[in-house]
DNA sequence: AAGGGGCATGTTATCGTTAACCGTGAATCC
DNA sequence: GGATTCACGGTTAACGATAACATGCCCCTT
């Protein structure tokens, strides 16, 4: 066990003068690299565990201009999406040497900033962004990608830049694949909660069904287009949309036998709203979420989702980030669109005039 | 605007020779030290300008032998409590020029120790440590704190080193709380849902339930504790305790007017499976949670549950590990309890005999 | 006029590590 | 048997910044 009185941490001088050797060759005996017998290996090995030693990784970034470090730039902590693309990336990074290093814009311009430059300035080895896009934090980013620090971006961000790569989902897709798994059941006369103008993917899955719409020559109506009431609550607050939506339908002469949500937490606050009012899903109502949090599974009815392969997106953002981290040579830019997939539960049958056929 | 094809980065000595000056003077225009006459730092402000120069942070500390940087180890991610605390820090962090560097440890304790030994090695000048109690974690934790890293920990660990401080939350006096609640609402019978051996704070709030109960000479009936049906399961799925545990409650047949669930989440379960078993809450069962997630005000009832002073923690423990890190001296270990609060919302009232007389 | 003190810079050494190079001897080759 | 290779490990000079000290100058005191 080491002593609980050192000082000054160890540094290879100190072993050094213990195992008789020059830091140059503890150096080499660290990092198993060039040519040290087994004797002094095993000298300097024992006097290296003897002291405690553990490498000063700055001034060893210092001199290699390697930190061995990826930042992350995350929005929003509390978040499902968040956690699982954190697990991905770390199964890619983790087995070859790196640390990610986590910093929160917390949904706010001023700390994405200053989340941007304090790894830049630390010197990270690349980056990964996954917040949404942001003026300021969009022209950080061209001018971290200028000077040739490699930036992998996950989500919905305009970025023409040749170093800057992309991980994203095909949100327009899955839009359609949810719409078009309503009308494949029957409904004709379906709605959306939750559109906004603000949220990049949010806005792409609701193309996706209007397109869907539109292939099957059915109508839209403006009335069943809903977005948030008031003006918009971040977090968890998203079910309110929901909620809300629900009950302004409700209050219509004629309401749509189905609803597509844009995500979860918007379907979760239907579902709420609708046990509320006594309104059986999916008997009465049909729903479709997008995301398929953990929480949508637990529901009752369970919910049917979108599903994004957000862990995968996690996995392959490291991988490509790695890739060009590690390259001599200025890579072409990639940018990889994933598939989602439905995933069918509980909250959709046929409107009610077929269901009576089953 | 910078040039977009700058290939190194500037460095002092970079600007030093276009500005006509050595590095050293540089250096005291950048960090606003020492005497520099306002015409040479014009000129130097402005050769910084035109090379966008940022400053190396490597070098920098390790020559100053600070990082102006915390780590922060987090369990899991996607948790309401650790986005909490993580923005409370922030707000003592941020204005005094610290950056936190985040890292999980996903409840596994390979990867907690992974982390630690990055943050450690990047040579962080803090650490706040938000995870559950592990062995090798421990140990860790002792070894960095002898080679006087400033340590503060969140939560129940028993570190008893005189240079680990601790910021934690009163679970017992808040167990406490929440059963008194219940008790001058009239209720006798009362059980507790979710409880575990493994979790410190559960135990807490558990342990402050059994007091309550006795203080007032209450019978605590053995079958309605419950706790997790199998094998524990992570995240949110504690849901599922609260859902199963309610069900086994029903199959009873003599069952308590009142539930204390351990945390938000297993309340919320507990919400769900009685209303699909037709249970009216509060009126057939009056429920109290713990945590106060954003979730509960939301759910229908609202619930009434005990709320942790969650930010609050994060900026006590931001602020007890910067005292430490900037102090010369060795300070004392602190230990800070904050108390609860019991947040009455709708999920409680007296049991049905009482109701009635209202 | 000598001394002291504040201002404004430069010089030097160092933080802990590694890249690049060099020297030595022993083994290997044709 | 001379040239070539290889194993081993030392030397030197950075990486980019700053601490500590030195230097020179001007102005003010007494």
């Amino acid at each position: 066990m080491a002593a609980r009185t050192e000082n000054r941490r160890a540094t290879l001088r100190d072993i050094a003068r213990i195992a008789g050797v020059t830091p140059m060759t503890v150096s080499r005996v660290i990092n198993e690299a060039g040519y040290v017998s087994r004797e002094t290996r095993e000298k300097v090995r024992a006097a290296a565990d003897a002291l405690d030693y553990r490498p000063n990784l700055l001034a060893r970034s210092l001199r290699t201009r390697r930190t061995k470090t990826v930042g992350v730039l995350l929005a929003d902590i509390a978040n499902p999406f968040t956690a699982q693309l954190a697990h991905g990336m770390r199964q890619v990074l983790d087995p070859r040497g790196y640390t990610a290093f986590i910093c929160l814009s917390e949904n706010s311009a001023a700390h994405e900033q200053s989340s941007m430059k304090a790894l830049y300035q630390h010197r990270v080895d690349g980056l990964i962004v996954a917040t949404r896009a942001t003026l300021p934090g969009n022209e950080s980013l061209l001018f971290m990608a200028d000077h040739h620090l490699p930036i992998v971006q996950i989500g919905n961000r305009e970025l023409n830049h040749p170093h800057i790569d992309r991980v994203t989902a095909d949100h327009w897709k899955g839009g359609c694949q949810a719409t078009e798994h309503l009308i494949s059941l029957g409904h004709t006369e379906i709605g959306f909660v939750g559109v906004s103008l603000l949220n990049g993917s949010g806005l792409q899955r609701f193309q996706g069904f209007l397109d869907a719409m539109r292939q099957h020559s059915l109508p839209v109506r403006e009335e069943w287009i809903l977005g948030p009431g008031q003006d918009p609550v971040p977090g968890y607050s998203t079910q309110l949309v929901g909620y809300e939506g629900l009950s302004r339908l409700l209050a219509m002469k004629k309401r749509p036998t189905a609803l597509f949500a844009r995500n979860d937490m918007t379907a979760l606050g239907i579902i709420q709203a609708a046990r509320d009012r006594g309104l059986r899903i999916p008997g009465d109502l049909a729903i479709v979420g997008f995301d398929d949090v953990p929480l949508a599974a637990l529901t009752s009815p369970p919910l049917t989702t979108v599903q994004q392969p957000i862990e995968e997106q996690g996995r392959r953002a490291a991988e490509i980030l790695l890739a060009r981290v590690e390259s001599s040579e200025e890579l072409p830019r990639q940018e990889i669109v994933m598939d989602c997939s439905l995933v069918i539960r509980e909250s959709t049958v046929g409107p009610a005039i077929n269901q009576e056929s089953h």
